[in-house]
DNA sequence: CTAAACCGTACCCCATTGGTACGGTTTGCA
DNA sequence: TGCAAACCGTACCAATGGGGTACGGTTTAG
């Protein structure tokens, strides 16, 4: 598939899953039934694969960002605005907590070579950096706000502003 | 191996080779005899495989970070003082460039998915966030500057400051 | 002439990630 | 009361990319 991120680049690269998860988000801002839907029906608008779709989905429900319904009427609904949802949150939830090492923090003090170890704890201005750039982001910042795009057959094709 | 970097943690994982380079970039600041050191003798000090080291070096002399010299006498060389290298050059140089989605930096428009793509190029914020971040750290804030470390025989243990 | 070191390329192994499958439980509705 | 639709949890499989290695070639001091 591939949606919006890179295949190999370098550095920065967090998953597609999260890629996915924000989109997923944003089409369920633009639900209007209750702000509901159907991981099977955000499957058909997304154009992703229905099982990854629910695997985001789980995911998301299990770390609060979404509430699922069970039963026949069930689905999926925000617990928040997206510009009230950091996307340091989503990324946790996806890719496990934003650290760049492990000696800084975790357990300290546990480096398989701890001897003789030149840059012990050395990355965690890198660290904060990272972080205080990502927070103060929120979803409804990459979501744009388009709001209700539709997306009928034949060929959307949002690219075509500007 | 493994020295300072995490395992498998999550996002904003840039490689094993980039901790490495750091380490060796800081060791070469350290070096007295015209500031020449050797791959094998860089491997040495750092407990590092040799082929790594090498192969560190030649990514950062191709970079031009640092200047190999061949022959019975060879040797790396930094080409300028830690101060003055940005983290992102060396980030760059192993990692490729910083760039977090593909359609935003590279040529636009080469989505597999471009139709019905709700995010196109949304990423960027965090792009620019990144390297915003990233630009104005450089080597030598990483490298703390212990300057000529001895790492005698016995067990350095650099942690056991304060 | 030889040894030491850099250089380039190509190769292999394995861990993480993306994606899938399946059985179970809940719930609206006929 | 049974059925269908949807969420839930877990486990599994395939592939991509990165870490690490090997090898042959070229340069250069002694």
């Amino acid at each position: 598939m591939g949606y919006g991120l890179a295949e190999g680049n370098g550095v920065l690269r967090l998953s597609k899953l999260t890629d996915y998860a924000v989109v997923v988000l944003t089409r369920l801002d633009e639900a209007e039934d209750g702000g509901v839907l159907t991981a099977p029906g955000l499957a058909a608008s997304t154009g992703l694969g229905e099982p990854t779709v629910s695997k985001v989905l789980k995911t998301l429900s299990h770390a609060g960002l979404v509430e699922g319904r069970r039963g026949a009427a069930g689905g999926y609904r925000l617990t928040r605005p997206l510009g009230a949802m950091a996307l340091t949150e989503v990324i946790t939830a996806i890719d496990g907590p934003i650290a760049l090492t492990a000696c800084v923090d975790n357990a300290a003090g546990f480096c398989d070579a701890e001897a003789r170890c030149p840059v012990r704890g050395r990355w965690d201005p890198v660290n904060d950096a990272i972080r205080r750039a990502l927070s103060g982001i929120s979803i409804a910042d990459l979501a744009g706000v388009p709001a209700v795009v539709p997306h009928p057959e034949g060929e959307p094709r949002y690219a075509a502003a500007e």
